[in-house]
DNA sequence: TTTGCACAGTTGTTTATGCAACTATAAAAG
DNA sequence: CTTTTATAGTTGCATAAACAACTGTGCAAA
């Protein structure tokens, strides 16, 4: 039986973490003059593999749900980075394509969250890092 | 170098892992009656181990900014778990006190945290489950 | 004593989450 | 062919985070 008070497991729970991490990157970008949310580059990084998506699918994608995904498409259309368009052959779906804006921001972001991965994980060993993936994966299959 | 693309670990910066932890511990709760948030909670937790202290060091408890607390505990107060008292030593600060229902909501609130905890850390080794916490204070101090 | 700085807390704005309720389109069942 | 059901997306409401700008209180140096 685990013991939570005091975990630093529970930092997840408390989104500690995730919140330090989110300062860290927000900080970052904008230093960059970059004005884009950690949210908005988790989809965004979704896009750059492959766009003309539906909201659905980087719904998936993101674990996120669909009024957050509609929120975020929103500011992504507002940034210019995303434009929504009607799926022909299924008019229900919006296929989320990457403007010339948000193909060219593709690099540069890339580079600063390979630079906050760096800093993140100084000191950290690859064999503890693949242990984390593992547990990380376990928990997302105990909650889903 | 860590690859960033498709690493599970990013999650954490995506907030997939705590949003989903997020998710289970709101219905958690709701299902039991009980009407608090993963935040709320996560500052009851600091005061159950001791009250009367000024929102700052909540705020240092929790990694959380000052209007982040203002808002916790205006939403703690509105639910009567908590009571802003003045110190009277120093009249800038505000010691938080623990309402009776706050000091009753903790026997149960425990309760369905040690379940979530226990369904969230399933088939996951307390080897494994150590590892972690090593790697998330490397982050938190990495960050600070 | 007064001025200035430091510290605690609050408020406003933007972005994001969860959930429920809603519209629109498509597909399946009658 | 119409009704039902499923799916995709949107909107409203409450809560929360980051940041900047603000008020109020305490303290120390001038």
């Amino acid at each position: 039986m685990v013991q939570v008070h005091e975990d630093e497991v529970f930092s997840i729970l408390t989104g500690k973490v995730s919140n330090a991490i989110n300062r860290t990157f927000l900080r970052s970008f904008s230093q960059q003059g970059i004005d884009i949310t950690t949210e908005q580059w988790s989809v965004m990084a979704c896009l750059w593999k492959k766009d003309k998506v539906s909201q659905q699918t980087l719904c998936s994608l993101t674990s996120k749900d669909k009024p957050s995904m509609t929120r975020l498409i929103d500011n992504l259309e507002k940034r210019s980075l995303v434009m929504r368009m009607a799926d022909k052959n299924d008019r229900r779906n919006n296929l989320i394509h990457l403007t010339d804006d948000g193909y060219k921001l593709q690099q540069k972001a890339t580079d600063i969250v390979q630079n906050i991965a760096t800093k993140t994980l100084n000191n950290i060993t690859e064999d503890e890092l693949n242990v984390c993936r593992v547990v990380l994966k376990k928990i997302m299959t105990n909650l889903q």
